[in-house]
DNA sequence: ACCCAGAATGAATGAATGTTCATTCTTGAT
DNA sequence: ATCAAGAATGAACATTCATTCATTCTGGGT
């Protein structure tokens, strides 16, 4: 027990930090979660292995399949993960009652939309990559069309009311949320697969023209 | 063996024609690209082998190997294909004379982009799985942006015909353009994955309601 | 100071997959 | 009828990957 080499090996602090640290349950699969991002992202998701994801990690094989059961459950969870926070992230701003102003909680939802947080390359890879995947995989569909659903109908209600404030004639709410939302969606896919011919500042600016075309008074 | 097992088992028509049959190259490399688009559209890009492929062909797997040098450039190759099946048929429509008046040039796009030959799930899932995978293959993006371009200057070029036509003020070509992709990109996102709450009808009827609200008099 | 529940590890395992190539077969020319 | 060119086959091989589990380690409770 008074041995040296068990204090030498324990004293080891060269190539970062090797210590076994012990974490609760939630914060391991939000780790993992995030280097699953990181990983599509960067590899694609049919390149993606469990050695990759928990190197990135920086946790061992194991491990994911103690927190999540299997590879499988992994990219399930990542995917509700992403759409979860999207379009958490798109509900909050339309039904937040934070900006009273209608034409100004729309510039605030194209800004989250289009803005820094959604249009890292990273978000954009993940959301495409499973889109990619949907048609072949029920259970993608489950997850994203399950939030969709929620986020088309407080559109709609958004642009109900206002149709109603501005007084707009010949406009359907329901078929106009569906072409913005479309709209967003193809802008995404321009700025993930020819960033070259499509800019941020571009999208923007062909979404909000989309919107003014609708709603003049509430959009200058 | 008293009975005559060996002719019986030469003389088998039962599971399709055994027979071994010599093709040119040509229509072996399309065989293996159809039976690829199928293979993605029903098990998704990442779960794809060359033994699927093969058998959906209805050859051995050796075979995709000599026509194409690998799985990697069978892939390759199969997305080439979708891609400039789409673009070329937009741009046969934009730029062909068979079509003089322009509205009906529109609308005859929109029948192509919304019509039954593009939006059968096989050809979305397959156009989705690249998009997926371009973040990460920069192959896949220089496919995808190279027909991509040119199909966009075509239709910068119809848009600015019509307005000149229609003397529609206020309204720039390219970025219209540029939200009509997106909007169709968008709108075939929204068949690919929520079947459910868009219909093919459906998404006629938002497409064409943008080209109204942009060409009034020549969308009726 | 001690203990142990359970968090963490990673070598081992078995299944699946891309690629190769020795062999067989077909066809058209001779 | 014969033959060569090359199209087609599929068993074999090497590699990679997801998953398991015997073992080690950690930290809070006593």
């Amino acid at each position: 027990m008074t041995d040296a080499s068990s204090a030498v090996t324990e004293a080891l602090p060269e190539a970062g930090s090797k210590r076994r640290q012990i974490r609760p349950k939630a914060e391991r699969r939000q780790q993992l979660i995030d280097a699953t991002i990181r990983c599509i992202a960067q590899h694609g998701l049919s390149a993606v292995t469990m050695q990759m994801v928990t190197r990135e990690a920086g946790l061992s094989v194991g491990i994911a399949n103690l927190h999540f059961e299997s590879k499988d459950n992994l990219l399930k969870e990542t995917l509700r993960f992403v759409a979860e926070e999207y379009h958490g992230g798109q509900i909050e701003i339309m039904e937040g009652g934070d900006i009273p102003d209608l034409g100004e909680r729309l510039d605030a939802l194209l800004d989250f939309q289009l803005g820094r947080g959604v249009t890292q390359r990273q978000k954009m890879s993940v959301w495409f990559a499973y889109y990619g995947e949907a048609g072949a995989r029920p259970v993608y569909q489950k997850i994203v069309s399950t939030v969709d659903r929620l986020a088309a109908q407080k559109l709609e209600a958004l642009f109900t009311n206002i149709i109603r404030e501005g007084d707009y004639r010949g406009v359907d709410a329901r078929e106009l949320a569906t072409g913005y939302s479309a709209l967003i969606d193809g802008l995404h896919l321009g700025l993930l697969v020819t960033p070259r011919e499509l800019s941020k500042r571009r999208a923007r600016a062909v979404a909000r023209a989309f919107l003014r075309r609708a709603f003049p008074q509430h959009i200058h």
